[in-house]
DNA sequence: GGCGTAAGATCGGATGCCGATATCGGCTTC
DNA sequence: GAAGCCGATATCGGCATCCGATCTTACGCC
């Protein structure tokens, strides 16, 4: 179902950027692992906006011979990505119950 | 968060939609009470893109001397039913880890 | 320097969001 | 039986987002 592209696919932003370095490139990569396809017109904005959230920060760097734009999050980042886990926990045990979400 | 209003507004519908018949004032309160605030103007043309869909039917029906439309689901809005609450499984699992979800 | 390439950025039409406002249907009151 | 009320539903308009297609950038290589 794709109404869940786009918490989807913030959470995954947040979650790994807040354990390593991730760049665009390679979350188009990880979300089309888990089957989510996100088009680069969705997912650089997306960047975009959590950096101006202050979710995410950016740093340019050349890695291999290549440009990339790295993120890594940020304390509020890693703030919103608790609270985002919370959510969606919550909406698990109301839809899903109490039985399959601890 | 709000990134999961959407698709909690979807699978709250088409989950009680599945059981009972349900009315857009109803749902409205349903929703609040597990704080999703949903305006009528997201609530609304939501239930008529679902029925659109042909997830959802209605019918008008005078309740406590109040005119209703009611909404139950389909066959197809019970299949989508299930296969969103298995994209919520995953995303689930997939977020908060194996541990925390069966 | 010019080229190829990969990554990132942007553009534009379509869709969705949502507060505010309008409408609708049945009821009540006179 | 006309007027007006009220709760429920519907719509409107402005703004944000989505996303495929396309453009730009920056580097290494020759």
């Amino acid at each position: 179902m794709r109404e869940f592209q786009r918490a989807a696919v913030r959470l995954h932003i947040l979650h790994h950027a807040a354990e390593r370095e991730v760049h665009g490139a390679w979350m188009t990569e990880e979300l089309a692992s888990h089957g989510y396809q996100i088009s680069p017109g969705t997912l650089y904005p997306t960047l975009h906006r959590l950096e101006a959230d202050g979710l995410l920060v950016s740093e340019q760097r050349v890695v291999d011979g290549r440009m990339r734009r790295i993120y890594r999050a940020t304390a509020a980042g890693r703030k919103a990505l608790a609270e985002d886990r919370k959510a969606l926990r919550e909406l698990a045990r109301e839809v899903l119950g109490d039985d399959e979400v601890r």
